[in-house]
DNA sequence: GATGAATGAGAATTCATTCAT
DNA sequence: TATGAATGAATTCTCATTCAT
């Protein structure tokens, strides 16, 4: 069985290799770019293996945007501390000019998931991701806030054509979290 | 030269109608759902017809997000007076519920133009269309809350299975706009 | 009636335009780039008139050939007096770097008639249209030759990177041409 | 890896049959009547296949010209031994009668490289393939003549209703290579 | 597990041509 | 004569997916 097993491993392997080429992808791309021989191509594999590791192409988008989405929280829990909101924006804003692909990706999610279901669980986990380094919860409209304005910041910042500056977003959350 | 006229304004109602279609399509299926084909049977006109009327189907897809906007503005204004929050809340709580497939649409306009700047124009048009009932500009921080609790009002709607309530909306403008 | 003479001369004068920009289009873009839309773009015209004043795309495609071969004639006399060589050769060599395009179009007509016979008179008339000035037939082997020398140094032209010197066209019909 | 090399055989069967079909619609129809469709028709096989085997309709459209190329070399190989003047006539005539289409379709790959600066390598091998039986190489002025009349001698053919005999060609090689 | 081949479906776009005015 | 509109038919090409090995 020890074959089996080792099949196995290069299987997930493989499906992993492929999720980081549709990431690449996606990035590069966009959801409507990400076709199975796009991904195929940019891992280097056989066309027929990026069908067979998923369910369906949907399988694959999902599950590569999901990658994105940790791999964008983990950008911002390592350059934020928590508690600075001055360090927070300077992290969003490094962010918003490194990683835009990585970020329409997310809000390519949000999308995908307005028009089904079964995908909004983790479109709502993507939404949280970008806040939850300083907030632990968003259920008070405090927190709402907050987050409404870091989504807009980064909106904005997609289809404008200069980032914001690291200065402008902490601006704009302080405003939004001063006490009233 | 009256025939000309005749002729152009029969090409200009098949456009508008062709729009129209488009903008089923559109909140039926997303952008992209959005095809000639899909279009022109939509319209019940000849495929070759919705070739004919756009440059491309880049063309069409603007054409008729943008007046979806137009729409939105529209339904807006015509509930709120321009002075109340509450009335605009209200306003927007009922847009949310009755025309989902158009706010997606008008958030795919943002991601679209987010890889094709030729389009952010466009989307910049879209993004203020919501707000501009009660702002005439979003220059200072004050605006650029309010249009991003707006936006992330719309946002989180479409990917929560209830739409918020008229009243879940203007606590939330009331708290974001309360003086500091 | 003066009326309907105007409208005649108006008609002739349109479709005059629209033979030079089918010139301009098939040295720009060749045979296969000849259609109705792209004259009646060229010529800055309705694209239904294109197709008013011709019988068919071919029409209009052997019209505007031919009128190509009349310009090659043209040029290559009024550049070579009809007994030097060496004038030949230079008028030749210039026409080649200057309308490699017509020269094309004027070798499609040879293949669009070798399939329809229609248009061998046509083919044959281009043919002989760059011997002309030096040969008055070419019934015998000696023309027969030049003639091939010349058709010869016009294909090899056009599908070199480096069009031929004067020089060396001269060199070849110097030594096609000497008594045996 | 047998397996594969089976897979791989049979696609280069398919892939052969493909271009033989392309031949056939290429004598036919010429160039401008080699459409995926009509080489998927006449190979009668799925239109799909004919996009999957090939990189384009350009790529397609060269391997079958070229193949019609090395045809034609064969041909003229077979009937003429090298070195007989009349014995290549011969074989020259006879082919012009035979295989008009392949001809024209050689002649079409001239125009189309004229255009394309990446198809010259293959125009240029076409072009040095009838003359290539009886001389090694046309670097000098002898060879050029010597291939400029087969040309023209092929190209005249074309457009001639009745095709040239052997003895017409021969006679014309005889003059144009004579002794100076 | 992996993969070359194969394919039905459909994408955008172009074209020649017709027609009513 | 002129021309906007309209359209059936094709064009190239891509896609997701299946299948046999």
């Amino acid at each position: 069985m020890n074959e089996n097993d080792g099949r196995r491993v290069r299987g997930r392997q493989r499906r992993q290799e492929l999720i980081e080429a549709a990431l690449a992808v996606l990035e590069r791309d966009g959801l409507s770019g990400l076709t199975h021989r796009a991904v195929a191509a940019e891992a280097g594999v056989a066309l027929a293996s990026a069908t067979y590791h998923f369910k369906g192409i949907d399988d694959l988008a999902v599950s590569a945007i999901l990658q994105a989405t940790d791999g964008f929280v983990r950008a911002i829990r390592e350059r934020a501390d928590g508690t600075s909101l001055s360090g927070y924006a300077a992290a969003l804003a490094d962010e918003l000019s490194k990683h835009r692909g990585r970020l329409i990706a997310g809000h390519e999610l949000y999308l995908l998931a307005a028009r089904r279901p079964a995908l909004r669980e983790a479109a709502r986990a993507w939404m949280l991701a970008g806040t939850e380094p300083l907030l632990s919860g968003v259920d008070d409209l405090r927190g709402q806030v907050f987050l409404a304005v870091v989504d807009s910041v980064c909106m904005k910042a997609l289809i404008e054509d200069e980032p914001p500056t690291a200065g402008q977003i902490e601006e704009l959350l302080v405003h939004a979290l001063r006490e009233g």
